[in-house]
DNA sequence: GCTTTGTTGGAAACCGGTGTCAATCCTGCC
DNA sequence: GGCAGGATTGACACCGGTTTCCAACAAAGC
C-alpha cells in the first residue's frame, strides 16, 4: 500500500490522516467508526482497509472528551475476599480483550460515612461507560441509585434477586445451598451444623433459607445449639465452631469457605479427625478450599462467569435485558464429607 | 455567595463559569489550578474561594486530552496470586485515595507471544500516568523497555535489583530467607530441604541464594537430594515434597506459601506429623498461611507498603529518585515449626 | 422531467481544558 | 517624570475527535 509513503512522519495517525488516505471526509471516517447505518458498504470497506494499513486507533481522549463518557468499565467492591475479586476481574478482562474498554477498580469502605458521596465523585469524574458492584455492597440500594442518578450504567452482582434484570447478574445460592445440604442428608447425616454469614447481608439471608429448605424437605429438625453465626472470617467461623460442636453435630456446612477453614481448626483443636468425625461443607470455592486438609467439599460460585456477563451487560447495554443472569453454582465434592457413622 | 445565582442552571460547573464569576480568564483558572508559580497570592485564593463555592472541578477527560496524559495509574499483572494483587491494589488505592487519580488493571499473560504488543497497545490507547509492574512479568527487562519507548513512567516490583532507583520497589527477600533458614537452624534443624520456585524468576533465585546463604554460614552441608523445584503452585510443592521427603530432612523451606500448603500435603499423606516429625516454612504470609493447619510459620512479604510506595513514585516521579524504595520481608512466627527432634 | 430517497462532503461549533506569546501592571531607579 | 524589567494576566490557537446543518449528487420512482 502506498499509505505508508503518505502517512505523516511521526506519532500515531489521526482521524484527518485517515480521511486525507481513503479520500473521504474526517464526517465519513467518524462514521465508520462508529458504526454509523446510513453508510455505504463499500466506502465502510474502503475506509476500513485504511484504518487497518495505518493501523489507526481513535484517541480515546478525544472520544471520551466529544462523547461526554469514557471507554472504561468500573468495577466496585469492597475486598470481602482476594480471589472473588480477581475472579470477576478475570471474567471482565476476558470480556473486554481486544476492545477499546479499559477497566478501573474502586475499592470502598463499606463502613465510610462517605461512601455514597465518594461513589458519586467517582463516576462524575470519570464518566464511565458502566460500572460493576460487587457483594456485599452490590445489596445497597442506595449506592444503586446514585449509580442511576449520575446517569451510569451498572450492573450488580449477587445471590439473589436485588433488581430488575438489565442491572442485575445473580448465582442460584439458595438452591445451590439445599443441594449440598440434601447431599449431607443423603449420606446419613441428621444433626448437621450451621454456620451463618453476617447479618444483613442477602447472600448469607439466602445461604440459610436453602439450609432451611433442605432441612425441611428431609423433614429433619434443627437440633438446638447448631446454628451459628460468623462474618465470612476465619476466626469467625474458628469461634462459631466452638460453640456449635458442643451440639455433637455430624457434619457442619459454613456458608463461605474461609469460616469452613475456620471451622476446621475448631475441630482438630478438639482432637476431632474430618471427616471422619465431622463433615465439613464450604461455599465458594475459592483457592482455600483446594489447600486445606482435607480438601473442602464446597459449592463452587461460579464467579468468572458472572464477571464476563456483566461485563457484556455493560458493553452491550441495549441486549442487557435479553442476556442470561442467572448463574447455577455447584456441588464440588472433595474430601472434607463421609457418610455419618451409625 | 452570590455565585450560587449566576452559577448555570444545569449540569457541573466548567472552568468558564469559575472564570467568568470570578471575573478572571479561563486561562488564570488554569494556572490556579495546576499551582502555577506566576501568580498574585490574591488572585489565587480569590479564584480558589469561587472554586470551592462552586464545587467545580476539572474535567479528567478533557485535561487528558490538552495534556496527552491521563490521570490514570496502570496495574500490569500477571496473577501470579490472588492475595498479592489485591494487596498491591490497596496500597495503590490508599495513596491515590483523595486524587485525582484512579486505578486501572490490566492483566496480562505472560506466555502470550503477543505479550508486548499488548502492553504496547495499552500504553499507547491509555497515555497512562505512570504504570506499574507486579513480578514476575516485572522481571522482564522487554518489558520495561516498552514501558520506557512508550514514554510512560513506570515502577517495577521485585525482590532483588532490577533497574535504577526511580523504578524500583524492592524487598530484601535473600536476607529474609536467610534469616529464616537460620531460625530452623537455631532449632537444631540440619537436615533442611528446600522448594525453588520455577526457573527463570529473580524471586525464585533471590530466596534459594538466601537458602544456601544461611547454611553455608552455618557450615552445613546441603543434603543429596533435599532441594527440590516447583513453579509457585500447591501442585508443584506437593509434587516436590513427594521427592524431598525420601531424604528425610526435618524441615522444608518452601519458596512461597502455596507450595508450603502442598509440602504439608504430602507430609500429611505419609502419615507425618507437622510441626512434631517436619516443620514447614513458608514465603508470602498470604491467607492461606494463616487458614491451614497448622498455621504456617512463613515470611511475610509487605506488598500493601510496597504498592502504596510504588503508587507515590509514580505520583511524584520528581522525587521518585529520594523515596526509599527497599522493604523489609519479616519472620512470622506461627505453629508449623518446632525445635528438631534428637 | 421532476420529485424522492440514500449517501457523502464541507464548514463551523463544540467538548473543557492547556500552551504560546504578547500585553499590561507595578516596581525601583536614574 | 520617564523608563527598564520582572510579575501577572489575557487572547487565541490547539488537543482529536463528534455533532449540527446544509448542500451536492446519484439512483430510483412517478
Amino acid at each position: 500500500m502506498m499509505a505508508a509513503i503518505e502517512k505523516a512522519a511521526e506519532g500515531k495517525p489521526t482521524i484527518n490522516d485517515v480521511a486525507r488516505i481513503s479520500g473521504v471526509s474526517k464526517k465519513t471516517v467518524s462514521r465508520v467508526i462508529n458504526r454509523s447505518p446510513l453508510l455505504n458498504e463499500a466506502t465502510r470497506e474502503k475506509v476500513e482497509a485504511v484504518i487497518a494499513d495505518l493501523g489507526y486507533v481513535p484517541n480515546p481522549q478525544a472520544r471520551a472528551l466529544a462523547l461526554r463518557r469514557n471507554f472504561l468499565i468500573g468495577l466496585i467492591h469492597d475486598n470481602p475476599n482476594a480471589q472473588m475479586v480477581l475472579g470477576v476481574q478475570e471474567g471482565i478482562l476476558e470480556t473486554i480483550r481486544d476492545t477499546e474498554f479499559a477497566l478501573v477498580v474502586r475499592p470502598v469502605d463499606r463502613h465510610s460515612p462517605t461512601l455514597l458521596e465518594d461513589v458519586r465523585g467517582f463516576l462524575d469524574q470519570q464518566r464511565l461507560y458502566g460500572v460493576m458492584v460487587l457483594p456485599p455492597i452490590s445489596e445497597s440500594d442506595a449506592l444503586a441509585a446514585v449509580c442511576r442518578e449520575a446517569g451510569c450504567n451498572y450492573v450488580r452482582m449477587g445471590s439473589a434477586r436485588l433488581d430488575t434484570e438489565a442491572h442485575l447478574v445473580e448465582s442460584n445460592d439458595r438452591a445451590a445451598v439445599a443441594e449440598a445440604v440434601a447431599y449431607l442428608i443423603g449420606l446419613g447425616h441428621r444433626r448437621i451444623g450451621f454456620v451463618a454469614g453476617p447479618e444483613g447481608f442477602r447472600s448469607a439471608r439466602e445461604r440459610e433459607l436453602g439450609f432451611r429448605d433442605a432441612m425441611e424437605t428431609a423433614g429433619i429438625d434443627i437440633a438446638p445449639g447448631t446454628v451459628g453465626q460468623g462474618n465470612y472470617t476465619f476466626a469467625s467461623g474458628h469461634a462459631a465452631a466452638q460453640r456449635l460442636l458442643e451440639a455433637r453435630p455430624t457434619a457442619i456446612f459454613a456458608s463461605n469457605d474461609e469460616m469452613a477453614a475456620g471451622v476446621l481448626h475448631a475441630a482438630r483443636e478438639r482432637g476431632m479427625e474430618v471427616p471422619h468425625d465431622l463433615s465439613i461443607l464450604g461455599f465458594d470455592d475459592t483457592a482455600i478450599a483446594a489447600h486445606i486438609w482435607p480438601p473442602l467439599t464446597t459449592v463452587r460460585w461460579p464467579i468468572v462467569s458472572m464477571g464476563r456477563a456483566a461485563a457484556r451487560k455493560l458493553i452491550h447495554p441495549e441486549t442487557a435485558e435479553r442476556e442470561p443472569a442467572l448463574f447455577r453454582s455447584e456441588l464440588i465434592r472433595r474430601a472434607s464429607v463421609a457418610p455419618a457413622r451409625e
